[in-house]
DNA sequence: GGCCACAATCAGAGAATTGCTGATTTCCCG
DNA sequence: CGGGAAATCAGCAATTCTCTGATTGTGGCC
């Protein structure tokens, strides 16, 4: 079970450092080194491998693009993106793009080889140094793009998910049956839904109610 | 780290044996010995053991029901019937009753050992020669208890699970949207639910939908 | 203090869905 | 050749949904 690793970077001495490091490590093997984006993308597609290594500054397409396209074509192909910048907008483009690692160009060798082994095995890689912008990031784009709920519109989710009609939940809360209708309606349209169906996902996702019981 | 254990049989020698038995491994420890079902509940109740140890037939109180008594009162502890008979039926009104394990008095002592570390670790054990007859009776009990769905039922609810209106729905079959609101009830009969919410959560732990996008 | 945004509440009216009963057709199995 | 189950559809009353519009209270801000 070797992972077999593509290395794109513009750089030819840091394609020999980085192959050479890897290759002293028996599970990965480095079966190409590329120095653009269009040849990243092409060498992925005849070889198939594991892990893409990718700078994200390379002549005619850069990383991120590569990424992109790489991911769209060959979903099975884990994308770790190698970068000298650990700035929040660079990180979470790229993983927008579809990368399952983001690595600096000043981490040690080891960490490099943690990344790829992550990202082999199916899971992610993230840096510590970005991991804090990463998250700060998903919670502003959760809260800009999805709504927060209020405390009233989380009961209502709730008693929705787990099945009780309008009236039912109406009659729990001691308020209009009207009143659960316009709370049900905020929900769906902060949720980005349309449904019964779609507001209980949602619910079960945000763990507000339980796959358990059928309702 | 050591499993207390409270030993519930009718039959001296038994109690006596098991115990030399269990107390030669150091990780276990037979804190009580009783004869009847009453005994067996209340010394539960008394000293809190981590598995009990039980005889299915006992004067006084059967160890059906005193495991029944003993696991509604004291979640936590965990029972392991011990039975000479490997009816499907006797085991599977243990387990309805609340066994955690199900051995056989003919097993060697190492199994029971290690049925005793595995419901104590919180998992379950059944003995080799009943979990053919579980097995079964389960999926005797799934198809009676949950009739099978018809392909037919089975697409509706894909498609109601992926929020889809019951209009939608009939133009996208190419039926009428009566037909689709009977497949939708006898759906609902089917999982025993009676709303949306309890379909599409059904949908989800089947497979049927994924929790991905809302809708 | 006055203003504004927003949460929470409710209502009206027409459209859509639900719940229940009942029926027909087709098809497979013993 | 039945018998039964699946799949289809209808009628009708009750409920719910959708959309629009409105009121009240609260908290922040100038």
């Amino acid at each position: 079970m070797t992972v077999r690793v593509v290395l794109a970077d513009d750089h030819q001495l840091l394609r020999e450092g980085v192959a050479a490091l890897l290759d002293r490590t028996s599970d990965i093997e480095v079966i190409a080194a590329v120095e653009d984006g269009v040849a990243a993308v092409d060498i992925t597609s005849e070889l198939g491998p594991d892990v893409v290594l990718m700078d994200v500054s390379m002549p005619v397409l850069n990383g991120i693009e590569a990424t992109r396209s790489i991911v769209r074509e060959q979903p099975a192909v884990r994308v770790v993106v190698l970068s000298m910048h650990a700035d929040p907008h660079t990180v979470s483009t790229a993983l927008a793009a579809g990368a399952s690692g983001y690595v600096l160009k000043g981490c040690a060798a080891a960490e490099l080889v943690a990344a790829i082994r992550s990202v082999a095995g199916g899971r992610g890689y993230l840096t510590p140094a970005v991991t804090g912008g990463v998250l700060r990031e998903l919670s502003e784009l959760r809260s800009t793009v999805v709504p927060a709920l209020t405390s009233r519109e989380r009961v209502v989710l709730q008693l929705i998910a787990e099945g009780h009609s309008t009236g039912a939940i109406a009659l729990l809360l001691g308020i209009s049956a009207k009143t659960v209708g316009t709370h049900r309606e905020h929900l769906m349209a902060k949720v980005g839904v349309r449904s019964v169906a779609g507001l209980t996902k949602y619910a079960v996702r945000q763990g507000v109610t339980t796959l358990d019981h059928g309702e």
